[in-house]
RNA sequence: GACCCCAUCGUCUAGCCUGGUCAGGACACAAGCUUUUCAAGCUUGCAGCGCGGGUUCAAAUCCCGCUGGGGUCACCA
């Protein structure tokens, strides 16, 4: 039986890095038909937050991830010290200035990872150091592992500890992590050993890293799964983009379901190379995903987002949304974009953008046109796209100019932006009272 | 610095295990079609096996070295 666990730290928001160690975790678990197990690492008493903890289960819930098991470190205590204390009387492990220190071997240590294949560590030249650190034999610098404590003098266990006797109590059969613990791998074997305790099999998965160089952090953008999703990325999109990094599944597919992929995933598939996060391609997943969402689906995802973030709906009703939203379906990478681009929907005081007032409604047609445009709108019984149109080429033969000529001022007068969707679209969607209302400022 | 990991277009990748297809796709970029603008869509283009040695009739693919990148070296997790 196959069981996977992901093993946060509540002393941060759930990163991009975490949410796809999580997911491909889960995934495993998932498409082995195993267990996911979902371990808070809070030992930390001091930097452990709860806000963070409720957030990353949150973010996880959002990205549809559950889990069938809970467990939290804080409550754990009493047995990683018993298993301490046990080593303590084994004479494996011995007590220094308060905290427990595991005696660590000199030998070689040897593991086959999942996705790397063999490594191997030799720790020969282990390091013995006195009090103040100086080195008394090897070479110093030279140690690959030095005795590992186990619990603190704060009586706290330490992580690589807890780790250990977590996996092995629980039973973990892989455990799938970030690269960033090779180096841990070692000593903690060391610890499975001295435990009595088989070590699961172990599989590090390749870093994400920022579009600079170096592992992705805050310096590089938003990295909080939270981030993502007060920007208006979908979860699916972002969990779509976040499984291509590090993993294909195979042939041409980019954009592909969770159903899809759990039949394609596999470990041995994970790639060993560090890929780099790209918010360009992050957001054409998500177009993709917004372009092929059923509209009314859509529109309650945009609902939804607008009542978590509080915007001002200036009382568009749903069925008006929803034609709002046909139009900048195939236009947004992110919702947020489309409150950007739509803001005239929402607001009548919305900005226009730099210079295409005097660039457009300064036009020597503009008064006389707009004017006439304004009275055929509004003496128009039905506003639809044909009437309107009708009116709109009424008016351009009229005033003997050109469609191209009337078409963009209209718009930088209605939407206050020289692009847009199609003119009548927009100015249907907009009403005739509003369309009438916005010619009417310009003449 | 020591130890460990990694190396295909600018980026994500397929191909590597089981050597032999013009090294395939996607993002981005460029051009064109479409068009009232912008997107979307379609077509086309640009661009890559880090370097050097081997092994072999044949190397992106196997081996070694170099270089480069990344990670770890806490009584943080």
């Amino acid at each position: 039986m196959i069981k996977v666990r992901f093993a946060p730290s509540p002393t941060g928001y759930l990163h991009i890095g975490g949410a796809r160690t999580a997911l491909f975790n889960w995934m495993y678990a998932r498409a082995q038909k195993g267990i996911f197990v979902l371990r808070i690492e809070d030992t930390d008493q001091i930097r452990s937050k709860k806000e963070y903890e409720e957030e990353i289960l949150k973010s996880m819930k959002w990205l549809g991830m559950d889990w069938d098991e809970l467990y939290y470190q804080s409550q754990r205590f009493d047995i990683y010290r018993e298993k301490a204390e046990q080593l303590v009387k084994e004479g494996k492990a011995y007590l220094d200035n308060g905290a427990i220190l595991l005696k660590t071997p000199k030998r070689e240590v040897k593991f086959t990872d999942l996705i790397r294949g063999d490594i191997c560590f030799d720790t020969t030249n282990f390091v013995t150091r006195d009090a103040d650190g100086n080195a008394i034999t090897g070479e110093d610098g030279a140690d690959v592992l030095k005795d590992e404590v186990l619990m603190k003098a704060d009586g706290s266990p330490a992580y690589s500890f807890c780790c250990v006797v977590d996996d092995a109590l629980m039973e973990i059969s892989t455990v799938i992590r970030g690269e960033d613990h090779i180096s841990n791998t070692p000593k903690q074997i060391i610890m499975y050993d001295a435990l009595g305790f088989k070590p699961p099999k172990f599989a590090h998965l390749p870093l994400i890293m920022g579009e600079e160089g170096g592992r992705l952090s805050k310096r590089h953008g938003a990295v909080a799964v939270s981030d993502y999703r007060r920007q208006g990325f979908l979860p699916d999109a972002l969990v779509n983009y976040l499984m291509l990094l590090g993993w294909s599944p195979g042939g041409d597919q980019e954009i592909i379901s969770m159903k899809n992929a759990l039949q394609k995933f596999s470990i041995k598939k994970i790639n060993k190379t560090a890929a780099v996060f790209s918010l360009e391609k992050l957001g054409w997943v998500n177009a993709q995903y917004i372009k092929n969402k059923d509209i009314n689906e859509l529109t309650d995802s945009i609902l939804n987002f607008m009542k978590e973030k509080e915007f001002e709906t200036a009382g568009v009703t749903k069925e008006q949304l929803k034609e709002v939203v046909k139009l900048y379906k195939s236009r947004m990478h992110t919702f947020v974009e489309f409150f950007d681009r739509a803001d005239f929907i929402f607001k009548d005081d919305f900005k226009f953008d730099d210079g295409v007032q005097e660039q457009y409604l300064k036009q020597y047609h503009v008064r006389e046109s707009f004017d006439l445009l304004a009275q055929k709108l509004a003496n128009l019984t039905t506003f639809d796209l044909k009437s309107s149109e009708e009116a709109f080429k009424d008016v351009v033969s009229k005033m003997n100019i050109t469609t191209s000529d009337l078409v963009h001022p209209v718009r930088v007068a209605l939407t206050g932006k020289t692009v847009g969707p199609g003119l009548f679209e927009t100015m249907v969607v907009l009403g005739k009272e509003k369309t009438v209302a916005r010619l009417k400022k310009h003449f």
